[in-house]
DNA sequence: ATAATATTCTACCGATCGGTTGAATGATAA
DNA sequence: TTATCATTCAACCGATCGGTAGAATATTAT
């Protein structure tokens, strides 16, 4: 599969990998189920026992994480073996602290002026 | 508003407000709409205007936006002035970072271990 | 060969989503 | 007062979402 170079400074906004892992993450339940992948591969079976929704449901939000790259699957036999795939949650963790630091220092630049100008405030 | 103390070690599963800061950023026109409001505030037509849909259409990505604790709304008179509020991505790059790092640092420990048992890997 | 197991596929449900349109509300300007 | 302007509200649309149930597929066990 061709994949793009994430590696430019000013991250871009259509990217849709990045819209499939934020909405991925969106969901307590899709969370829940990485952390589960965390402690180590897990075929969907086992998996789904923990959670207190059906094997269907949990079979589909597997495939949710697997579209957004974050959950490798392994076939073997009649068993799906998933594990983790962190990749693609640096690229988002890129975006977010970029963003946030940016907006942070231009806030905080906001607020110094306007104190400089009117005194303190509470 | 009562708010929650947030500074804790390990982040839960179940926290609504980072479910929605999650699900507001995974929209491509939302995450424009942030970067626009990082260079100062903006009424909502002067925001409007900069994007290819209805002003209606951006009204109400505003109010996800808000719902999420992203972006204040300060009215004066009949003009609805918009700013960043980032303290809630600061939350959600904190579960991204903790998770990632615990991540990577599993997954590199068990390539480790595969390439100790089994030599080398292509 | 037959049965049990692990899983997906298909179809459905109600809820939400992104988006539009048109009407209503409220503040300013003439 | 009467327009005009900035905005929300309410209703609608088709698409997607989270979830369930049941049928289909393939692998393993008897």
């Amino acid at each position: 599969m061709p994949r793009r170079d994430s590696s430019q400074a000013a991250p871009r906004a259509h990217r849709p990998q990045l819209n499939r892992v934020y909405a991925a993450i969106a969901d307590p339940t899709r969370r829940a189920i990485l952390a589960a992948l965390a402690g180590g591969e897990l075929n969907v079976g086992s998996l789904a026992g923990r959670f207190p929704i059906s094997f269907n449901g949990v079979s589909k939000h597997v495939k949710v994480l697997e579209r957004a790259g974050l959950v490798r699957r392994r076939v073997r036999g009649r068993e799906h073996w998933l594990r983790l795939r962190p990749e693609p949650l640096r690229e988002a963790t890129r975006w977010l602290e970029h963003y946030r630091e940016f907006w942070e220092a231009r806030l905080d630049a906001l607020e110094a002026l306007l104190v400089g100008t009117r005194g303190r405030r509470p």
